[in-house]
DNA sequence: GTCTATATAATGATAGAC
DNA sequence: GTCTATCATTATATAGAC
């Protein structure tokens, strides 16, 4: 689906690539729908365990940027909101979750908003997380198709302004970088 | 495709649109690939045309904004860009217009980077255009499928951020309705 | 659980009458 | 330009042998 595309997603590509015939693909789900859904729903546990880290991080607003960029999944989330436009077992799943899951980051975000002054420009919480996950979005969908026009760029500016948000909220701590500590 | 996703389009629901026989879009067009190229192009024409308006506007991103809003169209410009990802055709159309799209836009956005202190913040004017067409896009999706969590307060922000660009560049003038005078 | 065989429907596409 | 007729291909799905 990441590289062709849900239309691409049959029962016979299925069984090809999992080396097994097509027919399976009926046994382990009651249709397409069903196949769909359990895809989805790994995703969202998949996220909503991880976004958990934002509440526990020093720095929620680089958390949920770096949960955002997560480049295959987001092209990969990008494929299934456009999926669930014409599968509404699908639409239902997924917004209640997305409103879920828009929420959480919220409640992540809400203390740095008073903190770093972010909510001047922002707003609410709600608003810089959908600011976020745009910009992740479109960097993820267009670097598929092999677009990069300002991406580096975008990414340095994102980069600059979270350690400038982080010299803000410690002035004595030094830049973190990117990739989080290993343990 | 708007409605109901790019997988939708089959000559037989094309045709039943059009109060036609499905085998004449076959007379129109040499086959799918050409009839999405056909839709692209059109697109893009208008666009183009459109986006021409940011150079004598007044204040570039809030036209810029304006544009990469327009609802229907991003969410079926999201549509089409999942298309692209299994249409080789497609692809190279649709990445070269992109980035001709974002080029334009970047030259429109440019002298505001300076007069606004725009600079400090997105580094270029791609950047700028990034961040907006990335929240357009995720509004317009999510609208489609009936997701609103901090859409409206997003919007307001949005409209916020943009009277205070205008002021700064006009402090005297008062502030520009959204919609632009009719002539 | 995995296979063969098959039912049924929809797809893109072509040939040719009018 | 629009139609009828038809093609091969592919899709989801089911029944039943092993």
């Amino acid at each position: 689906m990441r590289e062709e595309g849900y239309a691409s997603i049959t029962t016979r590509r299925l069984g090809a690539k999992a080396g097994v015939h097509p027919q399976l693909v009926h046994y382990y789900f009651s249709g397409m729908d069903d196949l769909f859904l359990e895809l989805w729903r790994r995703f969202t546990n998949h996220y909503l365990a991880r976004q958990a880290q934002a509440f526990v991080s020093p720095n929620p607003v680089r958390t949920v940027w770096e949960h955002d960029s997560e480049l295959q999944d987001a092209s990969l989330l990008a494929e299934l909101m456009a999926l669930a436009g014409h599968r509404e077992a699908l639409r239902d799943e997924i917004t209640t979750s997305v409103e879920r899951f828009r929420a959480m980051q919220a409640s992540a975000l809400s203390p740095a908003m008073d903190d770093l002054g972010l909510k001047e420009v922002f707003g609410s919480p709600e608003v810089l997380a959908l600011c976020m996950v745009g910009l992740a979005r479109v960097l993820a969908v267009e670097e598929r198709l092999g677009i990069s026009s300002g991406h580096a760029q975008a990414r340095a500016a994102m980069a600059r302004w979270l350690d400038q948000l982080e010299s803000k909220s410690r002035p004595d701590a030094k830049r973190r970088t990117p990739q989080a500590s290993k343990t």
